[in-house]
DNA sequence: CGTCCCGTTGAAGTCTGTCAACATCCGTGG
DNA sequence: CCACGGATGTTGACAGACTTCAACGGGACG
């Protein structure tokens, strides 16, 4: 049985922008069903188009684009209030690959509505917009985290982030937060390799400024990884789809 | 005296999706005026929102985020038909700042009316989403070639990118085409120190695949450079705002 | 003619990748 | 029940790509 959109749990978080009651009437029909994905699951293809774009109301899930000579670039952690497939539904073409890494569920859309949406609700066309800027805005930090910064302070940066949106998405506890990638995803997306990620992940932790085991982020001196990872940690409001 | 839509100087190449005729007599309302900056001149700045919007006729530029530690990391770099500002249209704060490297002309919005073209002209709320997604896209692969690529291949990667917009734009002249950024700021961009970037350039210039002098890159074997960037020399045409 | 910016080249040092080995956990099948 | 393989995490040793430091040349400009 779907959620209504009325009672989306995510709705009511601080971390995103409000919605009119026009607004929520128009995004219940806009959507056309759930979906439940398990872990491995693909929910989009690099270089393909999707007949269907997804909210992400809860678990996460890995985007990442593979390279010719078989090595994989992480470019982003989904998480609850992610939308997935903006590419697919106005360039027609995937460039990245989504994928469900634990239990996922998903509101569905359906792409040829994007363009009636277009037409038919400002509001909501400037709110893709705005998630579309959201995501151009997270992807320059992450190519200049990776571009100029060494490994500690990449990794750093990385669990700053995640630990910031899972609070926001009301996932953390205290100074916890469930992080279900691998060592391996984290280095896929910092450009680092798996034991080199290993050895600093080791650091962080008996440097006492965070720890990241079986699945758990536990985050010790907030104000020291926050200053290693060269981050603020204000919350930046965003649309919901 | 601006130049009027309708004889836009760019509008006419394949790289450039079409308008309808009532798409361009809007533009035409839309666009407030023209701005002529000279090299170095800040037309965007990180962190601050911005009234104005722009949409480059010529010229060339650049994007980049500063670090806390003074580094810099470019993560664009501006050609014709680029269309800046979006960030601080929908979001009220920039990510990065935009700085003219040559004279550069502009066409001008005015910040306030994006929310009236959401309102009014769908087709042009879709364009301006469209190009979001173009430029998410961007930064994927970038990303992809800053983490994965050893420096001949991201160098590669960056010639062989600026080649194929340079010939989308018409600036290219057989197989020459203008490139007036420093090696500073090609290094700055793909994450590499000012010394190996000019190594790994002489090295492609003794290969015999391209070179980069005096402001005017020249590809010497094109097959040879696209293998090494690893990419493909297809035209993705895009909307112009 | 001096200064500044940009490009070029050599040498030395280090961060990070690669190779290799081992521990743990888990699901599968004998 | 236990053996086995596969995935993940951990650690040490070594190699190498890349950075840093340093010096020099050429062109633009006051």
């Amino acid at each position: 049985m779907p959620t209504k959109c009325e009672k989306c749990p995510l709705r009511g978080l601080p971390l995103f922008l409000e919605f009119s009651r026009d607004e929520l009437d128009y995004m219940q029909r806009f959507k056309t069903g759930e979906m439940i994905a398990e872990p491995g699951t693909h929910l989009l293809s690099q270089g393909e188009k999707s007949p269907q774009l997804f909210t992400v109301l809860s678990g996460m899930g890995l985007k990442y684009k593979m390279l010719k000579d078989g090595s994989r670039q992480v470019v982003g952690f989904v998480m609850p209030g992610d939308f997935l497939g903006l590419q697919a539904g106005v360039m027609g073409k995937m460039g990245h690959s989504v994928e469900a890494v634990t239990d996922m569920t998903l509101c569905v859309f359906n792409r040829a509505a994007i363009w009636e949406l277009f037409s038919a609700h400002p509001e909501r066309s400037f709110a893709i917009a705005h998630l579309a800027a959201v995501e151009e805005h997270f992807l320059g930090d992450a190519l200049a985290a990776v571009g100029q910064r060494p490994a500690y302070e990449k990794i750093a940066w990385a669990m700053a982030r995640f630990f910031n949106r899972a609070q926001g998405t009301g996932l953390a506890v205290k100074n916890t937060a469930p992080l279900p990638f691998t060592q391996q995803d984290l280095a896929d997306g910092l450009g680092l390799s798996l034991v080199h990620t290993n050895k600093q992940l080791a650091k962080l932790r008996r440097d006492g400024v965070a720890s990241w085991q079986k699945g758990t982020l536990t985050v010790h001196n907030r104000k020291a990884l926050l200053d290693i990872a060269g981050e603020e940690s204000e919350v930046e409001c965003r649309p919901l789809m």
